[in-house]
DNA sequence: ACTGGTGTACTATGTCGATAGAACACTAAG
DNA sequence: CTTAGTGTTCTATCGACATAGTACACCAGT
C-alpha cells in the first residue's frame, strides 16, 4: 500500500488517510479480505503519529470498509471496492464541481477558465499514480 | 463589496478573506485609490471576529495591494488590479493541475475523468457571481 | 476641543488537529 | 506460558485558528 501525505495541505492528515486508503481500495491495490498495514506500521512509513492513523482507521471501521480480526489487524470488507469506487468518483465530481462554482463566483473570465481547462495544455508526465 | 466565507472549510478564514478581497480588485469590483470596508463593518457583514479581518487587511497591507490611510482606512493600490488578475489566474491554474495530479496518483479512470470534465454536463446556472 | 471612525496591538480563552507516551484486552506464533 | 504484534483508550502537551475584550495612536468632521 502506497500513500503519499500532504503535511502543508489544510486537510487534516487523518482525512488524507481515510482519502487515500479508499482511493486504493478502489483501485484493487488491497482486495477484499485483505489485511491493511498495522497502525505502527503504518505510521511510521508516513511519519505520522500512530494515533492519528488510528482516528483514520476507526473512521473506516464506521463507515463499514473496514472490519476487526482481533488480534490481526484490519480487512476489507466484502463490498467495499464498488463502494469506494463510487466514493472516488463523487469524491472529483464535487471537487471540481466547487472549482467551477469558485471559478464563476470569483469572475475568472471565460477565455481564461478555457485557457486553464484545455487540454493540450495538460502535462502528462508530471504525475504518475503511485504504486 | 460582496464576499463569502464557508466556516465549514479546512482554508482559514483570513485567508478566505484575502483571497476574495483579491478576486474583488481583479473583477473590478474595487478599483484603485478606492477604499475597502473598514475592519469593523466587514466582521459584522460577515459575521466573524474583526481581529481576523484585521489579520487579512495586514497580510494584504504585506503584499503590496493596499496602502494606509491614517485615519481614513485602506485604498487599494495603483498596479493593485493587473497584479490580482495575475494572482488570480494563477490561483486557479494551480488548483486545477492539483485537481488533475490527485485524479491520477488515485488511478481515477481516464472514462470517469472524462465524464466529470465534460462541459456539457455543467450547470451554468448553478451558481452566479456575486455582486 | 470634541466626537466618532480609522487600523493596530495586546492578553486571555476555547476549539481542533497533531504529537507523545502509557496502558489495556486480544490473539497468533514460538 | 511467553512473546510479540494487533487495535483501542486515555491523559498531557503543543500550535494554529478564531473569538472576546481592551487599549492605543491617528485623523476627518463638527
Amino acid at each position: 500500500m502506497f500513500i503519499e501525505i500532504d503535511p502543508g495541505s489544510s486537510r487534516p492528515i487523518f482525512e488524507q488517510v481515510t482519502d487515500q486508503i479508499k482511493f486504493a481500495i478502489a483501485a484493487g491495490t488491497v482486495r477484499a479480505e485483505e489485511m491493511i498495514p498495522s497502525v505502527r506500521d503504518l505510521s511510521k512509513q508516513l511519519a505520522i503519529n500512530p494515533n492519528t492513523v488510528a482516528r483514520a482507521y476507526r473512521q473506516l471501521q464506521d463507515e463499514g470498509i473496514l472490519s476487526l480480526r482481533r488480534g490481526m489487524g484490519l480487512a476489507v470488507n466484502e463490498g467495499a471496492q464498488s463502494e469506494c469506487q463510487r466514493q472516488r468518483k463523487d469524491f472529483f465530481q464535487r471537487k471540481f464541481q466547487n472549482f467551477l462554482d469558485e471559478a464563476v463566483r470569483s469572475r475568472l473570465s471565460d477565455r481564461e477558465l478555457q485557457e486553464i481547462l484545455d487540454p493540450s495544455r495538460w502535462d502528462p508526465n508530471r504525475v504518475q499514480p503511485i504504486g
